[in-house]
RNA sequence: GAGCCGUUAGCUCAGUAGGUAGAGCAACUGCCUUUUAAGCAGUGGGCCGCAGGUUCGAAUCCUGCACGGCUCACCA
């Protein structure tokens, strides 16, 4: 499999064992970063750097090496960025500038020592007294200028894109960040945040196909869970009265740029609140992301400005479908379902899910600013608190961005009775051929006969808000290691 | 799962009247003590994704397969 420049790395690896240096040495402590290194002094005359210390330590990977024969120019990256080092023959010796021109490859990790100074073009850089191997590399990196483009290979060798294309790294850290910043967020309102099984009896809290998996000592078939839902409410049930998971969910489907078979989702539940509470509290949340992430409520998302600024508008289902397609679209299962027909629905025959379909089609993709849509159908919403004025709709919202999904949340159903019936409703739904419905789950029924105080809930989809929030186009781009085949 | 597109050196990419491969970077050998996509001279490096087929001859045309991308369907 290996090439010329792997052997000839590989050789270099071996002189430099037999010269009695370790190739992978790990006795180095780094003092300084090169962030901090540029920003202390970056700014600093060529006289005024003469009077800093000589005792200046990093390392890193080395980016680039240029070569003048008795010196040379490299840098190198460490987490914090990169900063240019400078060996001399006069100042290292002859010997040591001799075997870092041998041995030193691009890739390679080095601890550097010496003192900072700047170059004639303006750039801080440490001129090196000693050096030292710390990792050799065995293959070159990507391609300096172009960094590396092929997809596959960015996801597969996801450190490959790492180390050389370092946009990609300000995803991650971003994605990171806004975490902490929903933690953050959570935490100073008093929820607690807790750990639920991953591994479920029942795929419970969502409609979706689930992996299966059996567990071999008990004999036991489980899958990944689709949902932390019905877990948090239990524990709400138990008096954890605000509560949030960040977590990963496993849904068995399509793979698309929307979507990964395990995703991150986010789920709070707060009791004493209303959804409406909940779209208050969410506006709150994203706003006070876009400001800390992009400083402003108004950012491009590809080639579109999305608006943040509140309110965010509301719609309700039932009237934008009146004011599109007339009375009789409501009024007359007939008219639905021959709409929905036309569109090419697959309701079969299921009032909710044709009017969703319906709504979602019409206006979906031009739900661009942030949008909660509300007023859902009941037989489609079998967690939610039915609406007091009107017993077909359920009290719940979803928030769409840039015609995207991002959040679903409700007013609990905390009516054990209820919640059972509507459990058995979702077996009719089944027996009319749809094929994901919400399973019955009587142990969460027992846990909802204790009582569970009046709650609202909402699940974020965390990969999706990072993605508008990076600027990424795809799902992949805000996922470490994306889900290929192997 | 369906349609369209892609797969050539370590990387980024060229390469069709079908005549067994090129550039830049990286590498190697030299020269060069303030460069930054350093420069100059020279050298090496390729089952052209895999397997078949057509042909005197295939990176190039055809078929199948693998992997990837985009669009669509379902969802968050």
């Amino acid at each position: 499999m290996e090439n010329e420049q792997f052997e000839q790395r590989r050789a270099k690896l071996d002189e430099l064992r037999d010269l009695g240096l370790n190739p992978f040495a790990n006795d180095f402590k780094p003092a300084h970063l090169a962030k901090d290194l540029i920003s202390k002094y970056g700014e600093l005359s060529q006289e005024d750097t003469e009077g800093l210390a000589d005792d200046f330590s990093l390392a890193g990977r080395v980016m680039a090496i240029r070569d003048f024969g008795k010196s040379l120019f490299f840098h190198i990256a460490d987490r914090s960025g990169r900063i240019q080092g400078y060996i001399k023959k006069d100042v290292v010796g002859e010997d040591e500038h001799k075997a870092f021109k041998k041995f030193v490859d691009l890739g390679d990790f080095v601890g550097i020592k010496g003192k900072l100074f700047k170059t004639r073009t303006g750039e801080l850089t440490l001129n090196v007294t000693e050096y030292k191997f710390l990792t050799k590399s065995l293959h070159p990196l990507p391609e300096k200028w172009h960094g590396l483009k092929d997809v596959e290979v960015r996801y597969r060798q996801r450190y490959l894109d790492l180390v050389s294309n370092p946009e990609i790294k300000e995803i991650f850290l971003t994605r990171s960040k806004i975490i902490k910043l929903i933690r953050g967020f959570l935490d100073e309102r008093d929820f607690v945040e807790v750990e639920t099984p991953i591994l479920h009896p029942i795929a419970g809290g969502a409609a979706a196909r689930p992996f299966e998996t059996h567990h071999n000592a008990l004999d036991l078939d489980l899958v990944l869970r689709i949902a932390p839902e019905l877990y948090l409410k239990r524990l709400v049930v138990g008096g954890i009265e605000r509560v949030y998971e960040i977590g990963r969910t496993f849904r068995n489907e399509g793979v698309s740029t929307q979507h990964n078979p395990e995703f991150t989702m986010m789920e709070l539940y707060q009791a004493y609140a209303t959804y409406e509470d909940l779209m208050d509290m969410t506006e709150e949340l994203i706003c006070h992301i876009s400001h800390e992430i992009k400083n402003t409520l108004k950012f491009e998302y590809g080639d579109v400005e999305i608006d943040m600024t509140r309110p965010w508008k509301r719609m309700d289902i039932s009237e934008s479908l009146r004011e599109e397609l007339g009375e009789k679209i409501l009024s007359d299962d007939k008219e639905l379902f021959k709409k929905a027909d036309s569109l090419g629905i697959d309701h079969k025959g299921i009032r909710g899910k044709a009017i969703t379909e319906i709504f979602e089609s019409l206006f979906e993709e031009k739900l661009i600013n942030p949008t909660f849509v509300y007023g859902f159908p009941l037989d489609i919403s079998p967690l939610a608190r039915k609406n007091e004025e009107n017993p077909e709709i359920t009290d719940r919202f979803e928030l769409y961005i840039f015609g995207r999904e991002i959040a679903n949340a409700f007013s609990e159903l905390n009516d054990p009775v209820d919640q059972k019936e509507r459990f058995e409703n979702q077996i009719e739904l089944k027996n009319k051929g749809e094929m994901e419905v919400h399973e019955m789950d009587q142990d969460y029924v027992t846990a909802l006969e204790h009582g569970m105080p009046p709650t609202a809930g909402e699940g974020i989809g965390i990969d999706r808000l990072v993605m508008l929030f990076t600027n990424s186009p795809s799902i992949r781009e805000v996922i470490f290691f994306p889900h290929l085949r192997p």
